[in-house]
DNA sequence: AGTATATGCTAACTGACAGACAACGGCAAA
DNA sequence: TTTGCCGTTGTCTGTCAGTTAGCATATACT
């Protein structure tokens, strides 16, 4: 996991090669992150060659160079056209200001995988863990869950619904809805289905 | 991979090349560079010559050769399956089934625009919104929001919350958390910035 | 308090590089 | 032939960029 600094000066590295063709210098990477010693940049640089995102000439003036990082082609504009960037933590926090180098976040890497849809959600069942009536949840496929996870239950091939779920002794299976008005229901094995299992959940306002 | 010298040096030929139609001799070049050692500008013609860039006409006056130097467009398209179908609404539903016909959804064309940013929100004092601690919101830059409208809020531009807002009718902002046990507070408009208002919310499990 | 991590600085070492210069050989004009 | 221009090769020296280590501070976690 990156630091915000070495974030910071990976974004540079790309930014600058992407406009000049050729890859920065130390003093030129310091510069630009306010920093005076070449010694702390060249910190960063080791940093991101241990993870293995910049490979480094020794020696060389110039030598960094940027490792291909999967997902060739579509990256190079996708990732810039469809990603959000991720400004920092909302508490009691500060200013929001218009930072440069910040971490991205590509919603469809993020949620996208095969054997996974989309739900819209119809009712209060769930709305004491947030999902509310008219969220969509993003499930995976699956036949089994394990205790507490939310998914898909399908009741005597019939009805289905969104619950937690969870696996009793005696192999019967307890569906709790997140809702004080409402209570939770046990049905033997046989009449329960798992269609899929929640792996998000997303809202527009 | 060039030295900053050898790229001026490269780029100086093809200028040259360029605007007289025949290349220049190592005198030419070192004067551009202001170099007066043609020693020195000959172990930059080696240098290009060692990374294929130009051909040298060995002994001859003149004998620089640019070669051509074609960039296979990678023209990888990977126009990957960046949707995820919407299967339905989960209620008291029907057996979720393999559906030809279905709708789909791209995360991406539905939440990210130009001047969209994501904040991680830390705290409680939105949770009856369905914002959890921990839960991404998707938030527009704006300056100005309508009532009821969930919007980060600078106050005293020191500190960042999310709240609801309500203008009031005297120009006063009060900011509205969804969690009884906190109260809302009412503030004169000079102190409080709008930073944005959400659009989006998102939830990995 | 004590430890660990992230960040920044200075200082010193090393190797690559840039430039000057000298010397040699080919070639063409005087 | 001689002279001078030009490319070529090699050496020497100073500078610069990358590297490494040591020291200091701020913050978070135990």
């Amino acid at each position: 996991m990156l630091t915000d600094r070495q974030r910071q000066t990976l974004n540079f590295i790309r930014d600058f090669i992407d406009e000049n063709g050729y890859p920065p210098k130390l003093k030129e990477i310091g510069n630009h992150l306010g920093i005076t010693s070449r010694g702390t940049v060249h910190r960063y640089i080791r940093a991101l060659e241990d993870e293995n995102l910049i490979r480094v000439s020794t020696g060389r003036s110039r030598g960094i160079e940027l490792v291909d990082n999967e997902t060739p082609g579509d990256e190079s504009i996708a990732d810039h056209e469809n990603t959000l960037p991720v400004v920092g933590t909302i508490a009691a926090g500060l200013p929001i200001e218009a930072i440069e180098d910040q971490e991205t976040i590509n919603l469809n890497d993020f949620f996208v995988r095969p054997g996974r849809f989309v739900l819209r959600v119809q009712g209060d069942s769930m709305i004491e863990d947030g999902i509310f009536d008219g969220d969509m949840v993003i499930m995976e496929s699956c036949q089994t869950a394990r205790d507490n996870e939310i998914v898909i239950a399908l009741i005597d091939q019939d009805e289905a619904t969104l619950k937690r779920i969870k696996n009793n002794q005696d192999g019967s299976i307890t569906l709790i809805p997140a809702n004080a008005s409402m209570q939770p229901f046990r049905y033997s094995a046989e009449r329960v289905t798992i269609q899929g299992r929640i792996v998000g959940q997303f809202r527009a306002y």
